[in-house]
DNA sequence: ATGTGC
């Protein structure tokens, strides 16, 4: 699907017949193309509404930038480690009940912890090491299928290992740092200007801030399992970045879009769903050199809750795989029920039917954690 | 998405 509504950006929707797309979320689409600057306008397959701009999209302007469209969530991203824990050796319900919890601040040094990963103190250090809420998690996947070896064998995953993936990203800090630049930026801000350069620095350290989150997350999450791990990779969804590659110069904004321009990395299903390790091939200006950074949403939060009604909590947190979902707030259950989202095999059989991904493994949850706290 | 909105 392909239209220019305004004359000026290109807009494109990777999707099959089989992929599910709500109308609304390509009128947003096309309306955040016609935003100032904007040359390109991508949907990736897991596209679904936002508020007020798209969420699975990628956004190529020139001469100024749209940090909301970046969002709240600034860094925003997927960490995987490979573990020393066999997946033999799983014990569901013991492990389950041994995760401590995370959700409370890291009893640990933060300071030292942002300094050795490239992250600097910030008014929100207390949320350093916490998941966050939304779409966000902890999960300790197997290995369920392999599909290239010896790619997995170069990323120093080995099929017998559980590993952990990790979704969060900059908590309070990406927010404080969208809300300075929400009044009167519906033009967007000239590049060469002070805003620009300002946005772009605190983005930056946003990025690194985010970084430095998932790594204690997966240090906190293993700690009480006794198990070590080594990350295999780290990539942001939501960012502002510079692109002068081929395809046009300008200003590559990612909102729920993984670079494709990064090396390999994880789309996660739902929380009762696989999840894919790709190569991403042929990045280019027909994908924005993005890819899906997931399954998408199918219902807003809203019908989630209204359509499980008859469900209850706690039968979510058993899934049709197997897997335990740690998720004590109740609301929140409902809002992420796997129900609610796409099948992430018609989002990545999307990308493969483009010419976009190459699937490495294909990976199956075992105990997702999400909150311990939260409304009964 | 959010040390979350009234």
């Amino acid at each position: 699907m392909e239209t220019e509504p305004n004359d000026r950006a290109t807009v494109r929707v990777i999707a099959t017949p089989k992929t599910w797309i709500e109308s609304e979320a390509v009128a947003q689409l096309e309306r955040t193309a016609a935003l100032p600057g904007m040359r390109l306008a991508v949907g990736l397959p897991d596209l679904h509404a936002g508020k007020g701009h798209p969420i699975g999209a990628a956004f190529l302007s020139q001469g100024v930038i749209h940090p909301r469209l970046v969002g709240n969530d600034i860094g925003c991203g997927m960490g995987l480690w490979v573990t020393d824990l066999p997946a033999r050796k799983l014990k569901l319900d013991a492990w389950t009940k041994r995760l401590g919890d995370l959700d409370g601040p890291w009893d640990g040094d933060r300071e030292a912890w942002l300094a050795d990963h490239g992250a600097a103190p910030c008014p929100f250090d207390s949320a350093l090491g916490t998941i966050g809420g939304g779409n966000h998690f902890a999960e300790l996947q197997a290995v369920e299928r392999v599909d290239d070896a010896a790619a997995l064998a170069a990323l120093g995953l080995d099929r017998k290992a559980l590993v952990l993936l990790v979704h969060s990203g900059s908590r309070g800090l990406g927010e404080s740092i969208l809300q300075d630049y929400l009044d009167g930026d519906a033009a967007g801000l000239p590049e060469d200007g002070p805003a620009a350069a300002d946005y772009l620095r605190r983005h930056d350290a946003a990025l690194h801030w985010a970084e430095a989150n998932r790594a204690l997350i997966a240090h906190r999450f293993l700690g009480p399992l006794r198990a070590a791990g080594t990350r295999v990779l780290d990539v942001n969804h939501n960012t502002l970045t510079r692109h002068d590659g081929p395809g046009a110069p300008g200003w590559l904004h990612r909102k729920g879009a993984t670079p494709a321009t990064e090396g390999p990395v994880v789309i996660p299903g739902s929380r009762g769903d696989m999840s894919y390790l790709v190569e991403p091939v042929n990045a280019g200006p027909d994908s924005a050199w993005s890819l899906a950074h997931g399954a998408g949403r199918k219902w807003t939060r809203r019908d989630a809750r209204g359509k499980l009604g008859k469900t209850r909590a706690r039968d979510l947190t058993r899934t049709a795989l197997g897997s335990r979902v740690i998720c004590e707030d109740r609301a929140l259950m409902f809002e992420e029920a796997p129900q609610a989202y796409k099948a992430v095999d018609s989002v990545v059989g999307a990308l493969e039917a483009a010419g976009l991904v190459r699937v490495i493994a294909v990976l199956r949850p075992v105990i997702t954690y999400k909150t311990r706290r939260g409304a009964p």
